[in-house]
DNA sequence: TTACTATATCACGATATAGTAGTATTCAAG
DNA sequence: CTTGAATACTACTATATCGTGATATAGTAA
């Protein structure tokens, strides 16, 4: 009995929604958003130097992020502050992460 | 001290290959067959009929899956079935599920 | 007002991927 | 060996989305 949970059905809109959701996690550019958020706010320019990525492209990227209601803004003068809005959202990728490193380590077994 | 966890940097290989992981759960299709395995092993023919896709196109999303490790497959005569390789994925999938109910429901406490 | 800065948005070319239709392969039965 | 069934693969079209460059907006300062 290793796996006794019970999960919902979920409908076919529900299966949409959540898809929606891991799309925003599929994209380099937002996780490394994510991940440069971890520390703490910053505001737009700072995460163009965190990131590397251009000025378009992090404020479309934070769009999205902020749709999917990952991350918020705060507005002062003319700086926007974003924060991660969902603490959780972190973990799921942590996740994800530590099922990749093991995927690997399992890999690499046969070779010693 | 809600979050001490120490969280490792992703080189940009690695937010690649986490991003990619998620982009394989992006997709409804595919969500879906994942669902439709929950319970066990299934060939191809019932997995068209449990989620109503084609056959070309349950070819390919299993495909994918495989590719990922996700599911993994036996061949039996004529017959391929096909199964979960990592029950963890769907802890994943779960965890996103209930974020998004989570969500849901703190919205709609705004009009109560 | 005018000028400057930070951010958001728009338009577009390039790429990726879903779905489909058709074809190929593989196994089993006769 | 031929036929039929189950599955995999290939080629194609349509759509979505990334990154970029240009522009628009909003706040600040002079």
């Amino acid at each position: 009995m290793a796996r006794p949970a019970k999960r919902k059905k979920l409908s076919e809109r529900g299966l949409q929604l959540v898809a929606r959701r891991f799309k925003v996690l599929s994209e380099p550019a937002r996780l490394k958003l994510l991940m440069a958020l971890e520390q703490g706010e910053q505001h737009v320019s700072a995460l163009m130097e965190l990131t590397g990525l251009t000025q378009g492209n992090v404020s479309k990227h934070l769009g999205i992020l902020m749709e999917a209601g990952m991350v918020d803004r705060r507005k002062q003068g003319l700086n926007a502050f974003y924060f991660i809005a969902d603490q959780q959202i972190l973990d799921l990728c942590e996740l994800m992460c530590a099922k990749l490193e093991q995927d690997f380590s399992k890999d690499s077994a046969h070779f010693r």
